[in-house]
DNA sequence: TATTGTTATACTCTATAACTATA
DNA sequence: TATAGTTATAGAGTATAACAATA
């Protein structure tokens, strides 16, 4: 087994399903692969955002608020699937390492106007550089034309 | 947004990227792909679950168990990625609801060997049916050669 | 009445360390 | 000394309900 404290180092033995597992029916479930190559990928991700004091889920977030200046935080939770009790944590996270600002919107005094700084606009640059690593590294087994097909398949699954 | 309670029904402005998410890097990334299909997937799946009294790990674990007659716990816990911890309070469910049995192993004193019993078997048999009909209901928006070929890609990807 | 941000709470899942009994 | 099963514990992540301010 991968130990916790290296997860980049994957071996055969971890990365490939095991005889065990190839016996039983969860390998003819393409549901069961989603969530076997989900684990996988995760783990490597996980370290790489550490490294940039990011969960996977402030990434996103700063993400969405760079691709959309002066969002609100409920819409932000709308759009990743996330309550809106939990974006609260993640906003502050983010305004803590000077990421994003909670500005008051104009039209809404309910509503804060969320909006990148420009150290949180320079920080989103290098993390999708190093993400973009992080999948030649993680698809390294299959062919760039596999990757591609699989890239619009799932497209078109989650809703192009 | 879908309701907890009601996880099945899944509306397009569910189901699809938002607006928001779209105009961020996040749906350029393969990995945060699968990590919405398999949101999507899972949710469903969960609720399918429920109905036979099982967790999606509880199901592997029976599944595993059933593929691999006296097995020991660490095995199964090995070849599904969970912790050796983990097994014992898997294994206790699928004991009290009389799916499988912990028999004493005849070449190790320490180990455990795991047996479904015939009424694991069947449950795993209708829980078999319960899955193939929800992975038509999951990837019904992709057609059946798309489907196939996410399922070549991603054995491929999780090691054959 | 409904919605935004917030707090508190709980539950699941996962991770770690330490123990016991065997090997 | 290493391994199988176990226990306890702590940390994520997530889900729910309720509240104040505002729409």
């Amino acid at each position: 087994m991968t130990r916790q404290t290296d997860p980049l180092i994957v071996t055969d033995a971890d990365c490939d399903l095991s005889q065990a597992i190839k016996k039983s029916n969860l390998p003819g479930f393409t549901g069961y692969l989603i969530k076997r190559s989900w684990v996988t990928i995760q783990r490597d991700l996980r370290e790489l955002l550490l490294g940039f004091d990011l969960s996977q889920r402030s990434m996103s977030v700063l993400s969405v608020v760079i691709a959309n200046p002066d969002i609100n935080q409920s819409d932000v939770a709308a759009a990743l699937s996330i309550e809106r009790s939990g974006m609260v944590v993640i906003v502050d996270e983010l305004e803590g390492l000077d990421l994003i600002r909670r500005e008051r919107a104009l039209t809404d005094r309910r509503a804060y106007a969320l909006r990148a700084t420009l150290k949180g606009q320079h920080l989103n640059d290098k993390v999708k550089a190093a993400i973009i690593a992080h999948e030649d590294r993680v698809f390294a087994n299959i062919t760039r034309a596999e990757r591609d097909s699989l890239h619009q398949i799932l497209s078109k699954l989650v809703g192009n």
